[in-house]
DNA sequence: ACGTCATACATCGGCACCGATGTATAGTCC
DNA sequence: GGACTATACATCGGTGCCGATGTATGACGT
């Protein structure tokens, strides 16, 4: 979860912990905060891991900061985790977004094609929230407000995103 | 996570500990799929705080069930978590969507329209994905086509959800 | 009679995340 | 010069969830 947008913002440039954890709130901390005690063990396990270098900066400001950079082999993890989302990245909106702001980098865009495609698919067979009798329920037949609610949301969001993914891998596709 | 549609989905009807799986898996499995090691701990970890009642059924089919009904303080604390939800309830679409499958059980309109207004406040208060020297970004100054899609995506979410958000507060106030 | 599958419940080890708490330094205000 | 705040990194115990695995029974085909 805190991974993937870590390798991202690292692959932009070399950050410090604080300010890298600035930039995952900026990302998606108005929906889930990011505590600090949840970054620095994440940090400690991807360094372990071989993916980031952490170099003292003993300098001006407060406790000593470690400039944070991915090696090669963390660069080679970002690009796998991008263009082989786990499926939880394609079937949880706020995963699939986080996915969605490092996407540009995964450079071939035949790649980012496959990956919008497999999010496409998601989003085309057939779900719902509720079922009665096995059988899924639309919003006019609920009587419940809030849970047609639920599914007004849900429809109005997926035909935004069907029309966003057909265009722009329509672009990709033209540009592949 | 779980134990909201645990109170209630067990508040409309008891069931045993399959049947309640499945019906979480259809309010939620194609977002998150739900395991069976996630499911039972959580029913013992409701029993031991009183919620809920295991009585067992050693009926006709396979090994033996054990029907789940809510106690008395089960039933208060799902009117709890309905009427006063965690804030991440409240951001998080996935569990806000839980909370509106289940709201109606909060009789009251005067109490329904509280926890909607706090999702509508949570709408309304500026916030974006994206920055740039503070700044929020907006779709149609990002260049990057996909940071664009999860602006334009959540625009549209946020649109549809605010229109049925006003009306049905409309409808609730009248009825209050 | 036997293998296979679906149903139903259960345990265990491991992991990500969190709240609480701690430490240390630089800047700011009075 | 002393109180206070913001920055920056860190540890610890607890919790919720998961994958792997296990156990037991009824149903069904052959």
């Amino acid at each position: 979860m805190l991974e993937l947008p870590i390798l991202g913002f690292l692959h932009e440039a070399p950050l410090h912990g604080y300010e890298l954890r600035k930039r995952v709130a900026a990302l998606t901390g108005h929906i889930k905060p990011i505590a600090e005690s949840t970054l620095y063990p994440a940090i400690k396990r991807m360094e372990k891991a071989g993916w980031l270098r952490r170099d003292p900066q003993p300098g001006a400001v407060a406790a000593p900061r470690h400039v944070l950079s991915l090696t090669d082999e963390g660069r080679a993890e970002l690009m796998r985790r991008l263009a082989d989302p786990d499926p939880l990245d394609i079937s949880n909106e706020n995963r699939w977004f986080t996915v969605l702001a490092f996407l540009r980098h995964l450079a071939d865009p035949a790649a980012q094609a496959v990956v919008l495609r497999r999010r496409l698919a998601f989003l085309e067979e057939p779900s719902s929230f509720f079922y009665a009798d096995e059988r899924p329920v639309s919003a006019e037949e609920v009587d419940d407000p809030f849970r047609r609610g639920v599914l007004v949301i849900a429809r109005a969001t997926s035909r935004a995103e069907l029309g966003w993914l057909r265009s722009t891998l329509a672009a990709l596709d033209a540009a592949g």
